[in-house]
DNA sequence: CCACCATTAATC
DNA sequence: GATTAATGGTGG
């Protein structure tokens, strides 16, 4: 009895304060991806290793920059904004091949968890967007979605080990494998073009599917018919270099709202006044 | 080319 | 030790 609690493994719901920051998700999905997550908490806090003794009172993004900082290579130039993270490799850097693990800002993975969540694959396009929204490289996208995909089989598979069928219920209730139809590239060429509008989605093509997404998000605004205007306000011509700022606001919201759903039609935004820099 | 998988390797 | 980003290998 009893379904376990949600989180599986990481089980990040019960320590972390924050937890809400990104979603209360009063529904146990399943993926884990629940409450987005955050087993390092302060982990970007920290991270700078200057020391911030400050709690996260207005953190949330001080961090920003994610930019990763890491790519040892493989990194755009950016907006020319992530510059002063460097730590400490800066002599001896590439003497190593470190792998450098990028630590992604509560922000992003907000983003990227509820992205997840409701979409398991995303176009090419639709990653060279976020990415760009999120100030990450299509390629950190691309692995973050991956490993995500990776992660929730590997929990289904724990739950049920040998079920055998898809009984799929319980917990993620659809678990919405999505299969990709072989090429999530191909299989919506419509929304990576023009039908990728505003709300496009909300009421379009991943609708038919219903996820858990709904659940919650109707629960807090009767979002269903079309925004039309955006909870938040957002900047609409946000200049690339105060992108971050809007992230910012964006995850201030979400730390009032509890719900991703500020990044939600945040993103939509984004991604719809970005006509897109390949 | 892509995604999937196993593995490595860094951070917590 | 656990989590997780990043890499390499493999198959369509």
């Amino acid at each position: 009895m009893s379904v376990d609690p949600g989180c599986p493994q990481s089980l990040p719901c019960s320590e972390a304060p924050n937890c809400r920051d990104c979603s209360p998700v009063p529904l146990t999905y399943g993926p884990e991806e629940d409450c987005s997550s955050l087993p390092m908490s302060s982990a970007e806090l920290l991270h700078t290793e200057t020391a911030s003794p400050l709690p996260y009172a207005m953190d949330l993004l001080t961090q920003d920059s994610p930019d990763s900082s890491t790519s040892p290579k493989a990194k755009p130039p950016d907006s020319g904004s992530g510059e002063s993270t460097v730590k400490k490799e800066d002599t001896k850097a590439q003497v190593k091949k470190q792998k450098m693990r990028t630590v992604f800002s509560q922000t992003q993975l907000c983003v990227l968890n509820d992205r997840f969540q409701k979409q398991k694959y995303l176009s090419l396009q639709q990653m060279h967007e976020l990415s760009g929204i999120l100030n990450l490289t299509y390629k950190q996208v691309k692995t973050w979605f991956q490993n995500q995909r990776m992660k929730s089989k590997r929990w289904q598979k724990s739950k049920w080990p040998k079920n055998g069928n898809g009984v799929t219920q319980g917990c993620m209730g659809n678990t919405p494998s999505n299969p990709p139809v072989r090429n999530s590239q191909a299989w919506n060429p419509a929304w990576s073009d023009q039908a990728w509008s505003s709300q496009s989605w909300s009421s379009h093509s991943w609708s038919t599917q219903t996820w858990y997404s709904q659940a919650w998000n109707s629960s807090f605004y009767n979002y269903g018919e079309e925004p039309g205007q955006p909870y938040v306000q957002f900047q609409q011509n946000y200049p690339v270099s105060d992108l971050e700022t809007t992230l910012e606001t964006a995850g201030e919201s979400l730390k009032y709202f509890g719900t991703s759903q500020a990044l939600d039609l945040f993103l939509n935004y984004s991604v719809n006044m970005q006509p897109d820099d390949m």
